[in-house]
RNA sequence: GCUGAGUUGGCGGAGUAGUCAAUCGCACCUGACUGUAGAUCAGGCGACCGAAAGGUCUACGGGAGUGCAAAUCUCUCACUCAGCA
C-alpha cells in the first residue's frame, strides 16, 4: 500500500480546476497548494515557524544546491531534509535537472534575460563544441562575454556537457567538476529523504526547432525510466516530468508517456510566453489520471496560479514570492490595484509610499500587513534592513498561499469562476 | 602670528592645461524578477529643448590674470585642517 496517497476532493463543473488531498507520513497537503521553494534548505529570510504560521503545508528544496552544498551524506545524517531544517512537515526535492541548464547555460543575453518568458537563450553544448556555433549565434558571443563579466560570476561560464547518459557541469561555488545522472540524482534525492521527489529531466531550450526537442523529449523519457529504476526507497513519491517543448504533438506524448509510468506528473520547461505556457497545460491535462497530483514547475505568479489551476494543475513553486519580496516587489489583490499588467504587484521602494499609513494590501491577513504601514516598510527597505526583507518575503509567500487556499474554498463551493473574474477580469 | 596641506556635483572622493558636464563609491529616482550562481541585476541622476540621436547654456571656494585653450598654471581674498608660537 502506498505511503503517500492523493485523491482528488472536488472537481469544478466548468472547468478542469479541482480540489484534493495529498497525504504523506508528514502530514497533508491540501490542494491546489503553492508550494514555497526552499532551495538550499531554507525559504529564504523566513523560519519554519513563520511558514506554518502562514499556511505552508510543504516546501521544495533542491538537489543540486544540497549536493554541493552540505551535500546529501550530511543531510542524511542529520536525519534527512525534514529534521535538517527542522520543517515539521511533507517536503519535496527537485531533481537538479533544471539547473543542468540554468548553471550550464545562461542567465542574460545583453538586455535579454533567460527567463521562463523572455526570448531564452540556453547555451547547449551537446559535442563540447565552441559555444559560438549554438543556438542563436548572432548574440551568443557578446552574451557570453557579458554575462561572465556579471559580479557575481567569479568565475567564466563552462556550458554544461550533455550526453545521452547524464550531464557533465561546473558547480557555481567552486567550478568543481560534477556529473548529474538519473541514478546519481535518485541516490541523492533518497538520501536527502523528501517525501516527493523529482524524476531527473533533460530541458530543451524555447529557442529549438522540432527535431532537436524530439531528441530532448527521448532523452527525459529515457532517463525518467531510469530513474523509477533506480528507486530503493518505497516511501517517496515520484514525479515525472512532461516536456516537449512548444510542440503540441510532443508535448501530448510526453503527457501518455509520463501519466503510464508515474504515480505523479509534473510539467516542465521554458516558455516564450503566458500563452504558450497555458496552451502546454491544455495540451497535456487531458492525458492525465485524475487521481495522480499534478505539478507545474516552477510557476506561481498570481494569474498563472487561476490559469494552472482553471486547466487541472494542482500544485505549483516558484521563487517568484520569496525574490520579490526580498527586492521589495509585493504583491496586492485588485482592490489595491493589483492587476495582469503589474503582475498584482507594487514596488514598496517607490517614493510615493514614504508617508502612506495603510498596510501593503489592506485585505491581507498576513503578519506584515497587520502590523507595518507602507511607510515603515518602505523605510525598512531604503535602510537595507533585514526585517524589510523578511516582512516582504513574509507577505507575498502568504500571499500566494493564501491565493490558492481561496481557490482552493471557491472550488469546494462551486465559485471558482466568480473567483477568477474577480481577480482576472 | 608663522609654516605646511587643502577647498571638485546631495555626501565621500578621482582628475591636475585640451578627448571634462567631470572616473568611482554612497545617497536618490525608476525598471526587471516564474523548478533561486539573484537580500540581486539594469537604467537614470547640473539646467533647458528633444521620442531618440543630439543640441544649447551654466559649473570644479570668490575675484583677477597668463594661454588658441584652465577644474588643472600665476596672483589675491575667504574658509578648513595640521605643526610651531
Amino acid at each position: 500500500m502506498a505511503k503517500i496517497t492523493f485523491t482528488v476532493e472536488k472537481k469544478d463543473k466548468k472547468t478542469r480546476a479541482r480540489a484534493g488531498i495529498l497525504k504523506t507520513p508528514h502530514g497533508v497537503v491540501h490542494t491546489p497548494m503553492f508550494i514555497p521553494v526552499g532551495t538550499q534548505a531554507s525559504v529564504k529570510t523566513l523560519a519554519p515557524d513563520e511558514l506554518k504560521a502562514m499556511g505552508a503545508e510543504i516546501v521544495l528544496a533542491n538537489t543540486y544546491h544540497l549536493h554541493l552544498r552540505p551535500g546529501e551524506d550530511v543531510v542524511k545524517k542529520m536525519g534527512g531534509l525534514s529534521q535538517f531544517m527542522s520543517w515539521n512537515g511533507p517536503t519535496m526535492t527537485d531533481s537538479g535537472g533544471f539547473q543542468v541548464f540554468s548553471l550550464g547555460s545562461a542567465q542574460r543575453a545583453g538586455k535579454k534575460k533567460v527567463t521562463k518568458f523572455t526570448n531564452s537563450v540556453f547555451v547547449y553544448d551537446k559535442d563540447a563544441a565552441s559555444v559560438e556555433e549554438l543556438a542563436n549565434p548572432s548574440e551568443m558571443t557578446s552574451f557570453i562575454e557579458k554575462v561572465s563579466q556579471q559580479k557575481h560570476f567569479t568565475k567564466r561560464i563552462k556550458p554544461a556537457k550533455l550526453d545521452e547518459e547524464g550531464v557533465t557541469f561546473f558547480s557555481h561555488l567552486d567550478g568543481s567538476k560534477q556529473r548529474f545522472d538519473p541514478q546519481i540524482s535518485i541516490e541523492m534525492q533518497e538520501k536527502i529523504g523528501a517525501d516527493l521527489i523529482v524524476a531527473f529531466d533533460d530541458h530543451e531550450s524555447p529557442l529549438w526547432e522540432y527535431d532537436e526537442t524530439k531528441l530532448s523529449l527521448e532523452r527525459t523519457n529515457r532517463w525518467g525510466l531510469e530513474s523509477l529504476k533506480a528507486l530503493k526507497r518505497d516511501d517517496q513519491l515520484m514525479y515525472g516530468v512532461v516536456h516537449g517543448g512548444m510542440f503540441e504533438d510532443l508535448r501530448i506524448d510526453s503527457a501518455q508517456f509520463t501519466d503510464k509510468h508515474f504515480s505523479a506528473i509534473a510539467i516542465g520547461g521554458s516558455y516564450s510566453s503566458k500563452e504558450t505556457l497555458y496552451k502546454v497545460i491544455d495540451w497535456c491535462v487531458p492525458f492525465f489520471s485524475d487521481d495522480k497530483p499534478r505539478h507545474l514547475l516552477g510557476i506561481a505568479e498570481v494569474a498563472d496560479l487561476f490559469e494552472g489551476v482553471k486547466r487541472g494543475m494542482d500544485f505549483f513553486d516558484c521563487v517568484a514570492a520569496t525574490r520579490r519580496g526580498r527586492h521589495g516587489n509585493l504583491y496586492i489583490s485588485p482592490q489595491s490595484g493589483g492587476q495582469k499588467k503589474n503582475n498584482f504587484t507594487m514596488s514598496i521602494m517607490n517614493s510615493k509610499y514614504v508617508l502612506d499609513e495603510n498596510p501593503i494590501d489592506p485585505l491581507c491577513a498576513c503578519y506584515t500587513c497587520k502590523n507595518f504601514t507602507r511607510g515603515y516598510v518602505n523605510h525598512l527597505y531604503k535602510a537595507d534592513e533585514a526585517l524589510g526583507k523578511r516582512l516582504g518575503a513574509l507577505h507575498n509567500v502568504h500571499f500566494i498561499i493564501n491565493l490558492a487556499k481561496q481557490i482552493r474554498e471557491a472550488i469546494l463551493e462551486d465559485r471558482f469562476e466568480v473567483l477568477e473574474q474577480a481577480w482576472l477580469g
